[in-house]
DNA sequence: CCACGGCCTGATTC
DNA sequence: AGAATCAGGCCGT
């Protein structure tokens, strides 16, 4: 299949970037397990291709990767800021996803203090060991189990899967989503406000985690995920030494509004590719040396 | 309110 | 080779 659109679209740093965690690169396409269902995806002249069991898919296709035409405006107006308006010109195509609330959330209670591919590994052990199985194409997948099911496999289990001392976490936050006290799909209509305080009531969910949660899996643009990178390349870009804010989500807000969300995704590719002050990012030299025998 | 140490785990680094 | 270091933080003190 195929759907058109002429606002850029740039797979690789969208899905693989660190926003959702099960996708993986097949070649030029890419793949990757999204509502319950397997996709592939690709550039392609025009537009993208893509492939899916999902009926209805080009619709669901459009909602993931944020395809409503709000994109380009989106663009734009970061670009009425000097500082960003580079690194938007060279990253153009680079975007928010619509993730669903409930694998957002144990996606990044998982990756705190922890590295992106061990995160991938998790999730898809935990798939495995609590999705429902799925056939319906030429290889076999798991969806992402549903808050009962995690619930249900046990601290134990949890952590035999990788979680480690995230397990308990994991668990209790399962186990309150599970129950309803805290209802995800009705944050998405809160305020970014409200739907940051609910998340952070949760174990194992902290500020950085509660913003993950609003942005890529609520909805909520306007949330400002502050990591370690985040905070380097804000006071770096925007600050002379030393002078930056403590609070940079205020900082984000006032600057960019209900795009600072997309700010932030681009600020953290950049300092991923580009590495923060010109310095080469972790991996740069990874890559080059292991392809030295 | 804020600063600080500890932490599963495993890949990478030294 | 075997020991540190580090990773998109969070929690408890």
């Amino acid at each position: 299949m195929h759907v058109a659109t002429d606002e850029p679209v740039l797979l690789a740093p969208t899905l693989l970037g660190g926003q959702s965690f099960r996708f993986r690169a097949i070649g030029d396409a890419f793949a990757g397990v999204v509502e319950g269902d397997l996709w592939t995806l690709a550039t392609a002249p025009g537009g993208l291709a893509w492939t899916s069991a999902r009926r209805r898919g080009r619709a669901r296709l459009a909602r993931y990767l944020g395809l409503d035409g709000s994109y380009p405006a989106a663009l734009e107006r970061l670009s009425q800021d000097p500082v960003l308006a580079p690194v938007v010109a060279r990253h153009a195509g680079l975007r928010v996803l619509r993730q669903e609330p409930w694998e957002t959330l144990v996606a990044f209670v998982t990756s705190a203090n922890n590295h992106v591919p061990r995160i991938e590994g998790i999730l898809a052990r935990l798939a495995e060991a609590a999705g429902e199985p799925r056939d319906d194409g030429e290889v076999p997948y798991h969806a992402f189990p549903d808050a009962d099911a995690v619930a249900r496999l046990g601290e134990r289990r949890l952590v035999s899967l990788g979680f480690g001392y995230r397990a308990p976490y994991v668990r209790a936050t399962a186990r309150a989503v599970a129950r309803g006290d805290c209802d995800l799909e009705a944050l998405r209509e809160a305020s970014c406000g409200e739907a940051r305080e609910a998340l952070l009531a949760l174990p194992g969910v902290g500020p950085k985690v509660a913003d993950c949660v609003a942005l890529f899996g609520l909805g909520h643009g306007e949330a400002f995920p502050v990591d370690r990178w985040i905070a380097r390349a804000v006071a770096d870009r925007f600050f002379e030494a030393g002078e930056a804010p403590r609070d940079l989500k205020a900082f984000a807000l006032a600057r960019w509004g209900s795009d600072a969300g997309l700010a932030q995704q681009f600020l953290f590719h950049a300092a991923r590719v580009e590495g923060a002050h010109g310095r080469r990012a972790p991996g740069a030299s990874r890559l080059a040396s292991s392809a030295a025998p």
